[in-house]
DNA sequence: GTATTATGCAACCTGGAGGTTGCAGGACAT
DNA sequence: ATGTCCTGCAACCTCCAGGTTGCATAATAC
């Protein structure tokens, strides 16, 4: 269950884009939206926005649900806790490594 | 201070790289590491290294200081905080309308 | 049945990410 | 002073991410 170091980086890089950091902002406030209608806040062609999509799909963030002639995509929020969990291991490190810091120069 | 959505791309951008994550990895315990010596750890040039390390420093995530005739680079915790920030924020918009869902079908 | 709407697939283009090699220059040891 | 170590710069290569266009197809509306 432990995510692998590619894994993370898989949903960094997911997230290192700005359009699709709007879609999820979109999606993570609890309504399932389709392509057309996220297509419709966007700049950006339908088949973009598709894309984005895949990315976001592939990476665990959401996942798509067809309903008639439309597909409606839903947020998924386990690998967005996957990787706080990473940050807050990082973080944690760090101060610990500053501790041992300050407990050396005060000695 | 509150970082745009480009920034925060940015940053998640940086983070998407297995390689970089390694990297952070070893400057996250408190050592300042040289490039040469963050090379030896990797199966890829000083070059590639080097170009890793820049684009943490361009996110903010490191800095290098001259130290003689070699360059020392540090982790800098300021950007995973932010993103951290950012996190507890989808995730608490995903709660809430969870909760509203949930009140909603007990009706 | 026909028109419209939502999506999927494929080809294509462009720019930049990731990586390498080669060379030049500053800092250190002896 | 010379050789060695660490780094920077530049050119180059390859590949894929991001985006577009065009066409095909399933589902709904009328």
């Amino acid at each position: 269950m432990a995510a692998a170091a590619r894994d993370r980086a898989a949903i960094f890089a997911a997230l290192g884009d700005e359009t699709r950091l709007l879609l999820i902002a979109k999606l993570c406030s609890g309504q399932p939206h389709s392509i057309s209608e996220l297509t419709l806040d966007s700049k950006l062609t339908r088949q973009a926005i598709t894309k984005h999509l895949r990315v976001l799909q592939r990476a665990g963030i959401v996942h798509g649900v067809r309903a008639g002639r439309e597909k409606r995509f839903e947020f998924d929020p386990e690998p967005m806790q996957e990787i706080k969990q990473y940050l807050d291991i990082v973080s944690e490190q760090w101060d610990q490594a500053l501790a041992r810091l300050k407990s050396f120069v005060e000695d």
